[in-house]
RNA sequence: GGGCCCCUAGCUCAGUGGUAGAGCACGUGACUUUUAAUCACGGUGUCCCGGGUUCGAUCCCCGGGGGGCCCA
């Protein structure tokens, strides 16, 4: 009697090794195969029973089993090669008799190859009438039911290949970012964009306001950080001449783990030489729009609760003017601009509001929390939010009439921020100056100011020349285009503790 | 880091202060076009871990672990 896991698993393993006592290599090299499942059912799962009949389509094909249904000397498999699913019947008496011993010790999960015949069944089921049967692999472990399915969301990320098996779903949303990291892929080389990889370990962890990992180089001994951003890099290859330039990559920052944030999450970051802010606003609409289509056949989409329309144009919004609006509205009385541009107007009303900020925020960091807290989960539609404060952007360029403010947006839609994006600072001195501030952050105890790059300083003294640039995030746009509510459920393998 | 919730069979889930159940899966048998196959028989377990209360804890209490959601 066979019921507890590990008697399930021996009994497993026993029919693997009657499996070899019948002389046949269990673990075998390779199998040739002429269809694929899918493209079987591509190419002719609509063939009707006569059809089919009268042309007498044989096939080799392979998969894992999903469903066995016995009748004793007629029986049902029912095959998957992870896309669609074939019913293969072996008949006794249409087999070798050595494969119908083979089908007698197979196991719900096994892998096997087919030859045989398409017909349809008196219930009209689409099934391959099996010649041939082989062996290919062993499943030793019993595998989820297969009704429910795999539900636990833990098992699910920690062991992603049981819920690839049983959850046609999780494979499809894998699919589509494939297919969403391609597209964007192609719009940037379709527009002379040229692709680059740039260091993921790094000296000095710059281009963004993050904490990073520490790793260590053993013969160099020296410490190293995983990239927070490419972005420095990617403006010293504009610095040397490449006008084009994006990277679709890993960064990786040492903060909490929520349903939009992984630790290591991916980014197409790209710079484009003569081009500022605004040009890079009416791109960004043109290539979510393009991506989508191109990935999920449409621009219209269901996130959540939400429709949402990812067709150009794009809303726009300046930042302090949605900020001074959702606080307007809350406190019932005329938020003024000034009071966002003076540090104790904004922490006074930031109080009002009953906002935390940190001692070391200024007025542009608090009108940045406040701007957080009211607005971010409201911005559903594609908006983007622009024109933030000097303070919390130290690699963008000011506005030329308001050194406050930066030429700076980011790209809301779901309700989080997608994209980010920006006219780049260039002038080196202002660059050291802006570096030296987040200097005097960092003693005041931010750990996520920037740090001096005296280097990427330097390049800017070569010239940069007027450059705009953006960072898409790739796990978040997937989540939208997948209806994700998680970034874990588009991650394959996200971030757990350890087991045990 | 804080709050709330969850952890029972391989999977999906019930349940109880008196020593644990269902469906699927699994085993045996019947069945040569079934399809969540059916029928008969069989019945799986560190009730997440540790401690406490109790005659007795899977259940109540405390601590810990893992996970989810919300907040930071």
């Amino acid at each position: 009697m066979s019921i507890s896991l590990e008697e399930q698993i021996h009994q497993r393993r026993a029919n693997l090794a009657d499996l070899k006592a019948l002389g046949i290599d269990v673990y075998p090299r390779a199998f040739a195969r002429t269809h694929t499942i899918a493209a079987l059912v591509d190419a002719y799962g609509q063939r009707t029973h006569d059809e089919l009949e009268a042309e007498r389509i044989e096939t080799v094909t392979s998969g894992r089993i999903l469903g066995i249904r016995a009748f004793g000397k007629a029986n049902f498999l029912v095959l998957s090669d992870g896309r669609a699913k074939v019913q293969v019947y072996i008949r006794q008496d249409s087999v070798p008799d050595l494969d119908f011993k083979i089908y007698k010790l197979l196991d719900f999960g096994d892998w096997v190859g087919v030859e045989g015949r398409l017909f349809r069944t008196r219930t009209n089921e689409f099934t391959i009438w099996a010649s041939r049967l082989h062996f290919l692999a062993k499943c030793l472990l019993p595998l989820p039911e297969k009704w429910h399915g795999l539900t636990d969301v833990e098992i699910r990320y920690r062991q992603r290949y049981l819920d690839l098996i049983v959850n046609p779903d999780s494979r499809r949303v894998f699919e589509t970012r494939s297919r969403i990291i391609a597209a964007i892929r192609d719009f940037m080389t379709a527009r002379g964009y040229l692709e680059v990889e740039t260091p993921m370990m790094q000296p000095i962890a710059g281009g963004a306001l993050a904490r990073p990992f520490v790793t260590h180089h053993n013969t160099l001994e020296m410490d190293l950080y995983l990239r927070i951003a490419p972005e420095l890099y990617l403006k010293r290859l504009t610095v040397g001449g490449l006008e084009r330039v994006f990277e679709i990559n890993r960064n990786f920052r040492n903060e909490g783990i929520s349903t939009q944030h992984n630790p290591e999450f991916t980014m197409m970051e790209f710079y484009e030489a003569y081009a500022d802010y605004q040009a890079l606003m009416t791109m960004t609409e043109q290539m979510i729009g393009t991506v989508a289509r191109e990935a999920i056949g449409t621009d219209q989409i269901t996130f959540g609760e939400h429709r949402i329309s990812l067709a150009a144009p794009f809303e726009r919004l300046s930042l302090r003017a949605a900020t001074r609006s959702a606080a307007s509205r809350q406190l019932h009385r005329e938020v003024a601009d000034a009071d966002l541009r003076n540090r104790a107007t904004a922490a006074a009303l930031a109080q009002q509001l009953g906002i935390e900020i940190e001692h070391s925020s200024g007025a542009g960091a608090i009108t940045m929390t406040i701007f957080e807290k009211l607005c971010e989960d409201r911005l559903i539609q594609p908006t983007f939010v622009y024109d933030f404060p000097t303070e919390v952007s130290p690699l963008s360029k000011q506005k030329p009439d308001d050194p406050d403010t930066v030429e700076r947006f980011e790209l809301y839609t779901g309700g989080f921020e997608i994209a980010n994006a920006f006219s780049e600072l260039n002038d080196p001195d202002e660059q050291r100056r802006r570096f030296e501030a987040q200097l005097t952050s960092r003693a005041r105890g931010d750990l996520e100011a920037h740090e001096m790059d005296d280097d990427y300083v330097r390049a800017l003294e070569y010239g940069l020349p007027p450059t705009g640039g953006e960072g898409v995030g790739v796990d978040r746009l997937v989540m939208l285009l997948t209806n994700s509510p998680s970034i874990r459920d588009v991650i394959l393998f996200p971030l757990m503790r350890k087991r045990e």
